[in-house]
RNA sequence: ACUCCGUUAGUCAAAUGGCUAAGACGCCUGACUUUCUAUCAGGAAUUAAGGGUUCAAUUCCCUUACGGAGUACCA
């Protein structure tokens, strides 16, 4: 495995890219870098019906916001391109048509309609429809029609699909089962007797995925296919396909899925809206409906914080470090590591990443992007906001929580917190804050320091209790018992300032 | 219903056929003679159940239960 590893992420553009195919798109490249592999991107859009405008481009632009581009992919002149199934469409038939000359697939005419009556007769009987080999002789396909029957049918342009013929009695005998390896799970089998005559060519002239995948997997050399578990059941089909074609399969590696934060099932848009937190990358805008689904990046979510978290669902190092950068992550990336079960999406812990990440930015480049985010911060210094930032930015999760923790800092509270002022207004506490300011006053070189031995002297040597000063100086400041150390907050706001908000808490005080 | 896959605290999870079953998130408590959503210190909480194999099983095997996925001319 040294430079043939060759991955690819395989979304379908029928919308936004979900968060477990950004997982899945993770590890893929993490897979890839770590054995100096490439990481390929291709659109399967084969399902013209469920094609959605603009999600390709999502796609792409979700993959280099998370930091994983792709080596190859649409619009990159590479040699296996094009990279898009509906620009392949010319290879797939050929294939198709190959198996049916070896006598491994077979043209067959039973419309939609048909199918799905049979399917409800037998559902009827608590039974289950299996096109396969104990009864393909007895529905419409070249396998129980004459030659003539079927030239004529296509002749007269009749519609067909070509379906792989799964288990065929009179060549392989018996039943048996097909068993493979999964670099995840270990040895994997399946009844070859239970297994149905797929779909692999449709009559609207598309190949179903199965082919399009096998196929575009092969000819672009892919060493391993890295998916998600949902795919674990066609695997005899992909391995058998691989085998009539007379090809050498990949290696396979299914993912474990990302279940809801609470309740049954896997992660869906719904839990999203319902608990409050994005499932998507980036914000989309449905193109048909208008709806805007929120989006990681919108929601001030760094990059790093998300993939730091995806990395570690459904994988870890085995150590006690939990947080990696990117290059670590592919140092440290491991498929034999990758769990089994499926991990259920913790929209908590994303929120620690992201807090660990911000304490990791330098004040400068999070003041930046703070003034940029507020409106009321436009002709502020942003050396001051730089400064506020620094007070604060440890007891921040997002960006978005800057205002509320600091807007004091910039202008002077307008109300008193009603518990607050409660439990900090007492009696006694005006006088205490007239001697307050004119301790304030006192204090020429206005420094953090000075206010603090100046404060905390009067206080000791006063016998007066820390809580009964500071709190309602605390109050008189920010409006409520929150924010950093109360010396630095009046340093901050300066002398005028500081004596100013005293004197306003004084006069509202009954 | 059938097939496949899975099951260590509320969640993510480590570990070994054998000492008190890591760590993180979250939660609770305390501390910081000034607040807190921060920090620090503590705490509660787990091997799904039942059978085997074994001197010994969370680890290996079986059964049950539960969970997930799939059973489309969707991917």
């Amino acid at each position: 495995m040294s430079n043939n590893v060759r991955v690819r992420f395989a979304p379908s553009p029928t919308g936004p890219l979900h968060i477990g195919g950004v997982r899945t798109a993770l590890f893929n490249y993490l897979f890839a870098k770590k054995h100096n592999g490439t990481f390929v991107l291709r659109i399967e859009d084969t399902d013209q019906n469920r094609y959605v405008e603009g999600a390709e481009d999502y796609i792409v632009e979700s993959l280099n916001w998370c930091g994983i581009p792709f080596d190859e992919g649409p619009n990159t002149n590479e040699q296996f391109s094009p990279y898009r199934q509906s620009e392949r469409k010319h290879l797939y038939k050929q294939y198709a048509e190959e198996l049916i000359a070896k006598g491994k697939a077979y043209y067959a005419f039973d419309t939609a309609e048909s199918l799905d009556a049979h399917r409800k007769d037998h559902e009827a009987k608590g039974k289950t429809f299996i096109y396969n080999w104990h009864n393909r002789e007895k529905l419409t396909n070249s396998i129980s029609l004459s030659k003539e029957e079927v030239d004529k049918r296509i002749a007269n342009g009749e519609d067909y699909v070509i379906r792989f013929k799964m288990l065929d009695l009179k060549n392989q005998g018996s039943h048996g089962t097909i068993r493979t390896r999964d670099l995840i799970r270990g040895s994997v089998s399946f009844k070859m007797e239970l297994l149905d005559d797929k779909v692999i060519f449709k009559s609207d002239g598309m190949p179903t995925y199965h082919l399009a995948n096998i196929v575009d997997d092969h000819l672009m050399k892919i060493s391993h296919v890295i998916r998600g578990e949902e795919w674990l059941p066609s695997v005899p089909l992909h391995i058998a396909l691989y085998h009539a074609l007379g090809w050498q399969a990949p290696e396979f590696a299914h993912l474990p899925l990302i279940l809801k934060p609470t309740g049954k099932g896997k992660l869906s848009k719904r839990d999203g809206d319902k608990l409050g937190f994005p499932v998507f990358p980036l914000e989309w805008t449905d193109p048909k409906t208008g709806d805007i689904s929120r989006g990681y990046k919108e929601d001030g979510y760094f990059p790093e914080a998300m993939v730091n978290f995806l990395a570690f669902l459904g994988w870890n190092p085995g150590t006690e470090q939990e947080i990696f950068s990117l290059d670590e992550l592919v140092n440290a990336f491991d498929l034999e590591r990758v769990h089994k079960a499926g991990a259920r999406f913790d929209p908590e812990k994303i929120k620690w990443f992201n807090h660990h990440y911000m304490q990791d930015q330098s004040n400068d480049d999070l003041a930046n992007q703070f003034k940029a985010s507020q409106p009321e911060l436009e002709s502020i210094d942003v050396n001051y906001i730089s400064l506020v930032v620094g007070l604060v930015k440890e007891r921040a999760t997002f960006i978005g929580d800057f205002w509320n923790l600091t807007h004091y800092f910039f202008s002077a509270p307008t109300s008193y917190d009603e518990k607050a002022s409660k439990k900090a207004l007492k009696e006694g506490t005006k006088d205490v804050l007239e001697k307050v300011i004119e301790l304030v006053n006192s204090v020429d070189d206005f420094t953090t320091d000075n206010l603090q031995n100046t404060i905390k002297g009067w206080i000791t040597s006063n016998d007066i209790g820390f809580g009964k000063v500071m709190m309602p100086l605390r109050l008189a400041l920010v409006g409520a018992l929150q924010g950093p150390d109360v010396f630095d907050i009046m340093f901050m706001i300066g002398k005028k300032e500081t004596v100013k908000r005293i004197e306003n808490i004084i006069s509202f005080i009954p």
